[in-house]
RNA sequence: GCGGGCGUGGCGGAAUUGGUAGACGCGCUGGUUUUAGGUACCAGUAUCGUGAGAUGUGGGGGUUCGAGUCCCUUCGCCCGCACCA
């Protein structure tokens, strides 16, 4: 049999995905049978929208998901690794305001082009467990678990505000909101307040918190994030007494400890106070619509120019009756955290100093900065550092901390506040005011209030005819399917028409993956066998949002009784994204650059011309790829032109996993190489040469053998791949023998995980005897001859004063006094020493001698 | 603004976690093979210096026999901020 000397990428791809369809090579092992001793191993990349085209990104994310996966089922793990798709969301609809498309059709055919392009690329995907969320079959699993929340009192509704577009009349998302006008309608937006579901993450605030401490397979920086996103802080909490009043207002400071820097008291916009005060005071309640006019984004409140409003009204310092602080409405005070109100010390927090000075308020140092102590407070920067109290009466002397819990011992020995535990965390707001959702599974009678659908009218369907001629949510608008018999009373009433924000349609699809009867969400017993997930793979953008709400929705299905996982996710990776540099050109002054595709583009040593025209564009930074800076690169032109595995191998070559990794022409061209050189060696596996056996390459074979392993576990691809390219060269540079022979078969099998389709291509070259299964899928992972890891000789560096000057070779595991020695001895040691005494040398074994002169 | 991260040759990066900085790849330079281009192969490639050598991990300072790694400080870039997913 002839061999090509070139490997045809494309014809291997389909040749082998077909070849693995056909034998359902991918299929998750039944977890409950009976005789199963076999290792689990749950592999899990975040799902994506479906955005209608794969983007480098996911190619990234799932390769790397997928070489763990065909890693793990090599080594004899039964493997879980499903795909689906987070298929509701605004997209969709914007699709429909804009085309004229239905969400559902739109969602749907984006779906199986995706799938088509997933496919293409030989993920390892179990494809029978595929799921979108957007299916009845999902989301109705997602109402009754949403019920069973609302059971045991984790659901309720209150007011809350919302991103109101007064042109279009609809609720906005943050992202739809650009410099605080509505993206379509160029209204200004206002804050409106809605009635909305909420759902209690707050009653799991200490739990999230400390269930953080065992997730000790996620990187610190997330659980970090999450730790600063729960924020617990500690403080006092006290109450102003309004002068000549028995009213007064509850504040909350982390900072009691600069009470004697007070300057006034300080209270959200949306405060009760404010609202009461403002029904008389016209230019007070115009200073508050303008602070809603900010938009709800906790980015823009604290960015936003520090405003306030006095009222007018004074409050009694609670060390001293007779010292009288004014009370102001402020613009960056948030009603969600603490009580809503706070006491402003302008020395020591930067926003209360922008605040004083800009109103000419008192501004009075209470912490000593160094020798800086005098009352009076020049600097427009803040000390929040620490230090001595001083201007503070009986706390002088005191450091911060000692301050902080004497102020609280006398407010709770005088019985006007107390030491009081806040959390950052707020209650999670679930309701949207959209048709592309799970909808909300209750009913609103006039007669009985609001009644949750009965389980045995579940799922509440969306209705498919539906109009997006005009903004608004088309649910509110629809002529039949808000109207219902309350299943109370059987009185008139009318849906809920809010959908479900699709954070919860991705806070539980790790479970429904794992086990997905019709009847109910799952199997809690198929749960406890598959959960936690062992490697969840995703981007950093989710480190909060998404991750924080997966972990309380099981823990809260958890207190339910539902199932017996606590954490979802045992171990988390964060992939960085996938960068290109960008190719633009000046329009003229005032106009935004004109962009250009890298395919449009000639890349010229260090400039780039316009293919069309030969004209030169300007290059860019290298930056995420994004449609709107056109540096997308598109996989499919890419799987076309040099196949699954080139593009596979890229994108874990060289940048670190966790890293962005820049998109280059050359590089991918470049892993395409590889994949053929690959190829060529896969064509010695039968040449044995005159030599049975080649020692040093058996060392450099085994030591490959577990340093890939180790790589791949602990997910550095990048170190594996450099791994095998050492690997490659080694054989390369040997002769013929049969370790050599030995050592291309086993390369095979090295290569697998990433490189799937040449691997079962040269694989299935082989002779039977030589295989240990029909599919190299099917293949098990080459085992590590211990004996042959170790060097039995080590190269051994000599520094003087910790500058490198000579290298030597001794036997592994030397004594020390022998290196030492030997290290003195060196000719050119000893001549640099010129007969003087060493004061000290430093031998660190097998590694390097340090001789201090 | 607040929270988190990153920074090493022309480029992506490696460095057994305080012990020979630059593995491996890309690019580039010279050469061989090829009708030619591509491919493939060989050699070289941190900087300065003819050399011995010196310098060098964003900048500045420190700890140490020894720092890319630890500490302080500073600059730049990136991610998140609760209705984008």
């Amino acid at each position: 049999m002839t061999r090509d000397t070139r490997f045809s990428a494309l014809a291997a791809d389909t040749r082998w995905q077909a070849a693995w369809d056909a034998d359902n090579s991918f299929a998750t092992p039944d977890i409950m049978r009976s005789d199963n001793d076999r290792p689990k191993a749950y592999i899990l990349e975040m799902f994506p929208y479906p955005s209608g085209r794969i983007h480098m990104g996911h190619v990234r994310n799932y390769a790397m998901g997928d070489v763990l996966a065909r890693f793990k089922r090599m080594t004899g793990h039964d493997v879980l690794h499903p795909m689906g798709w987070d298929a509701f969301g605004m997209p969709a609809e914007n699709a429909a305001m804009e085309k004229g498309v239905h969400p559902g059709g739109w969602t749907r055919d984006n779906i199986a082009s995706m799938r088509a392009q997933l496919k293409r690329l030989g993920l390892a995907f179990d494809w029978d467990r595929e799921l979108a969320t957007c299916e009845p079959d999902y989301y109705g699993q997602e109402q009754a678990l949403f019920l069973a929340l609302y059971e045991a009192g984790l659901v309720y509704r209150k007011e809350s505000f919302v991103n109101w577009d007064p042109i279009d009349m609809t609720v906005l998302a943050n992202e739809q909101v650009i410099d605080g006008r509505g993206w379509r309608s160029g209204a200004l937006v206002e804050k409106k307040k809605l009635s909305q579901w909420f759902l209690k993450i707050t009653d799991f605030a200490e739990e999230l918190l400390h269930g953080l401490d065992t997730l000790d397979k996620w990187p610190d920086k997330v659980r970090l994030m999450q730790e600063n996103w729960i924020g617990h802080s500690k403080g006092l909490q006290f109450s102003f007494k309004l002068t000549g009043s028995s009213d007064g207002f509850d504040v909350f400071t982390t900072r009691p400890d600069t009470l004697f820097g007070a300057s006034f008291a300080a209270i959200s916009p949306d405060h009760p106070l404010a609202a009461k005060l403002a029904a008389n005071a016209p230019q007070l309640a115009e200073f508050i619509a303008d602070c809603r006019r900010q938009g709800t984004s906790a980015e823009q409140l604290e960015t936003a120019e520090k405003r306030g409003f006095d009222t007018g009204l004074t409050v009694e310092h609670p060390l001293d009756p007779n010292w009288h602080l004014p009370v102001w409405v402020v613009n960056y005070v948030l009603m969600d955290y603490g009580t809503g109100a706070v006491f402003g010390c302008p020395a020591h927090d930067q926003r209360d100093l922008d605040l004083a000075r800009k109103y000419g308020l008192p501004v009075h140092r209470v912490i000593a900065d160094g020798d800086h102590v005098a009352q009076v407070y020049e600097s427009d920067e803040a000390y929040v550092g620490g230090g001595k109290l001083v201007n503070s009466h009986f706390l002088d002397g005191m450091s911060v901390d000692e301050a902080k819990a004497a102020v609280i011992a006398r407010a709770e020995h005088q019985g006007w506040g107390k030491g009081t535990t806040v959390w950052r965390l707020r209650d999670w707001g679930v309701s949207r005011q959209r048709y592309w959702g799970t909808p909300i599974p209750f009913i609103h009678c006039d007669a009985c209030g609001t009644v949750p659908v009965p389980s045995n009218q579940l799922p509440v369907v969306l209705p498919e005819d539906v109009d997006f001629s005009v903004p608004g949510n088309p649910l509110d608008r629809h002529a039949t399917w808000k109207h219902v018999d309350c299943p109370s009373c059987g009185g008139k009433a009318v849906r809920e028409t809010d959908t479900l924000d699709t954070f919860v349609d991705s806070s539980w699809y790790f479970l429904r993956f794992a086990s997905a009867p019709a009847d109910k969400p799952f199997d809690p017993d198929v749960i406890a066998r598959w959960l936690p997930v062992d490697q969840y793979i995703g981007g950093i953008e989710h480190a909060i949002l998404h991750l924080l709400y997966a972990r309380f929705w099981t823990r809260a299905l958890e207190r339910l009784g539902m199932i017996n996982v606590k954490e979802p996710f045992a171990s988390l990776f964060t992939q960085g994204m996938v960068t290109h540099e960008t190719y633009s050109r000046v329009q003229g002054e005032g106009l935004p650059p004109i962009f250009f595709a890298p395919t449009d583009i000639d890349r010229t040593g260090d400039g780039a011309t316009l293919k069309a025209d030969g004209s030169s564009v300007d290059v860019g930074r290298v930056i995420k790829m994004s449609k709107s800076k056109k540096n997308v690169v598109d996989p499919d032109n890419i799987l076309e032109q040099y196949g699954a595995d080139a593009a596979r191998w890229f994108m874990l070559s060289d940048s670190p996993p966790e890293r962005d990794l820049p998109w280059s022409e050359a590089g991918i061209e470049g892993a395409w190489r590889f994949v053929q050189r690959l190829w060529r060696v896969f064509g010695e596996t039968q040449n044995l040469g005159d030599s049975a056996e080649d020692k040093a390459l058996a060392r450099k074979l085994h030591q490959a053998i577990a340093g890939i392993a180790m790589d791949i576990e602990a997910l550095s691809f990048n170190k594996a791949v450099a791994k095998v390219h050492a690997l490659t060269n080694d054989i390369e540079k040997s002769k013929p023998s049969a370790t050599r022979a030995e050592a291309c078969r086993t390369l095979i099998l090295l290569v697998a995980p990433m490189m799937p389709h040449l691997a079962e291509e040269a694989w299935s070259e082989l002779p039977d005897s030589q295989r240990t299964a029909h599919l190299v899928a099917h293949a098990a992972w080459p085992v590590v001859d211990a004996a042959l890891l170790v060097d039995d000789e080590v190269t051994i560096a000599i520094q003087l004063g910790g500058k490198l000057r000579d290298t030597m070779t001794m036997a592994k595991g030397a004594d020390k006094a022998d290196v030492e020695a030997a290290a003195l001895a060196r000719p050119k040691i000893a001549e640099m020493l010129a007969g003087a005494t060493p004061k000290k040398v430093i031998v660190v074994p097998d590694r390097l001698v340090n001789i201090v002169a």
